[in-house]
DNA sequence: GCCTCGCCATAACTTAAAGCTATGCTCAAG
DNA sequence: CTTGAGCATAGCTTTAAGTTATGGCGAGGC
């Protein structure tokens, strides 16, 4: 059995008569009698009462017009939803993240996604940059939104550029510097710092060299943290300041204040690592959108 | 896209090898491959990713993959569904009685029907003689339980005897003939007479003066009735006695009582009339379960 | 580094089956 | 009784499914 078999069926049950199917099917009327009785000899009895004039359903024709009607339209479906998929309106794409650079990128891309393909499911992996770049290169992410990895370390992947963050010095609200409209180099020189861990944030440390070049005195840390979380908290209480990029504030809420630092140090790179290799339609929908999202 | 399509893709899919599926369907592998591809191309995209040495499901193939399951599984319980409906295991019987006669017959034959052919419906149709034979004639009926009709009246539709109910004599059960164990025809001929309508069922009085033909004295009607509540409403309070067949017991419980009429009289013969030009096999099962049933 | 093996794709050909034209048969209406 | 609508059958054509033969590609072994 076909899926023609049901076709022809289901357009003579219809129409009670096989000359006018044959019509509407573009085909000739002896081509429809063959496959119909083809049908009958296969389900093994008659689906059809026949007369000189016409022809009628018989109970289990009924039957069986409702099944091909469903499967049919059953198959068109398929079809549509298979299509669908490969258009990147439906499916399911992996996207790892970097938490505390992308706390305003994610939101703003994953809501212009949602408009642009409702039916796609977003699946979130909050991973490390190394886990990440793996990601990618095994095929098990589709995409990342993160901080610019060196060009060395992207080895084949293509990288575009989304947002940049200004670095700003992050204080207590009760700090005197949070009174001042900005910190300049010096007054920072002056300060104790909080930094990440050396361990775990080498860029990190590379980005404070560079912003004290230009200063007489060296940075002094006085804490090293493994967490945007925990580097938050120590400002929060006086312990220090530090410096982070300005999309910071975004999860900060009012428990510490960001001042700009002049003179204005190079700003923290974010936006999307993928594959070109691998790069389905649905996640390029999903760069779409956050390309979309207004850079503020 | 046929369903051979649909077929060749899923065993592909399972296997992710075109080789073995070809084995498995005994079809070449190049005619496999071929069918993938025109797949594909009526679909509009790739549903396997090919490597040299195997070949895996895309996203879209994943989902295609269900679908084309699902479909074939759909079309084989159709044909399935198909095949019960011819077989009688399923589907719908237009059934009409005459309810008196066939008080006890018809629960017998249903409860019967149930075991054997338990997915077939079996609509009923209360109906008087006429309409059920033209109802038979016309194949609107499938089959009637009723009261054998004269050969005349059947005009090529054929009768099965099923039941023969005796004719008895109805009354009160305080009526002083309640108390002896039959009736003879002395002692119904000096009782007052309830019959039903010489109108509404002239067979009817065909039978009482077939019964009174031995009898000196002719029987005295004193009551016509249109229906068999009536008539044995009449009876109960003592308005007269009756003559009706003994399957009457079955609805009456204590209002009445039965006594056997003696000489005996003929039989209320009760069965299947049906139309052997249109018998649906779930109606041939209805009379084969019919017949099963044991005759009291 | 080259060979071999497994597996898919393509090409060329064969065969099965879908489809076409022509025609016959049947029943109903005129 | 004829006519015509409409289905079925027969015989032939054409399409497409299927076959065998072969080439290419990449993985794994020597």
């Amino acid at each position: 059995m076909e899926l023609r078999h049901l076709r022809y069926f289901v357009a003579v049950a219809e129409k009670e008569n096989v000359s006018r199917a044959a019509l509407k099917l573009r085909v000739s009327q002896p081509g429809i009698s063959r496959q119909i009785r083809d049908l009958e000899d296969e389900i093994g009895g008659q689906l059809f009462k026949r007369s000189a004039k016409s022809l009628k359903l018989t109970e289990a024709g009924a039957v069986f017009l409702a099944e091909a009607k469903a499967i049919l339209l059953r198959a068109d479906e398929a079809v549509q939803a298979v299509r669908a998929v490969m258009n990147g309106e439906r499916g399911q794409i992996q996207v790892g993240y970097a938490p505390s650079p992308t706390v305003e990128l994610l939101p703003c891309a994953l809501h212009a996604f949602q408009n642009l393909a409702p039916d796609v499911r977003v699946t979130l992996h909050d991973l490390s940059s190394e886990e990440m770049l793996r990601g990618l290169h095994e095929g098990k992410l589709d995409m990342c939104l993160m901080v610019k990895p060196s060009v060395k370390a992207l080895r084949g992947l293509k990288f575009d550029l989304l947002r940049e963050y200004p670095t700003c010095v992050a204080m207590s609200p009760r700090h005197p510097l949070a009174k001042s409209k900005s910190v300049s180099l010096k007054q920072l020189a002056q300060e104790p710092l909080l930094a990440y861990s050396r361990a775990d944030y080498p860029e990190y440390h590379v980005m404070l060299e560079e912003v004290f070049r230009l200063s007489a005195r060296k940075p002094r840390v006085v804490e090293e943290h493994d967490s945007a979380s925990g580097l938050i908290t120590a400002a929060e209480i006086g312990r220090g300041v530090a410096l982070v990029p300005s999309c910071f504030a975004h999860f900060t809420g009012g428990r510490i204040k960001l001042r700009p630092l002049l003179p204005v140090p190079a700003a923290l790179p974010v936006g999307a690592a993928y594959n070109p290799k691998k790069f389905p339609v649905a996640a390029q929908k999903f760069l779409q959108a956050a390309r979309s999202t207004q850079k503020p």
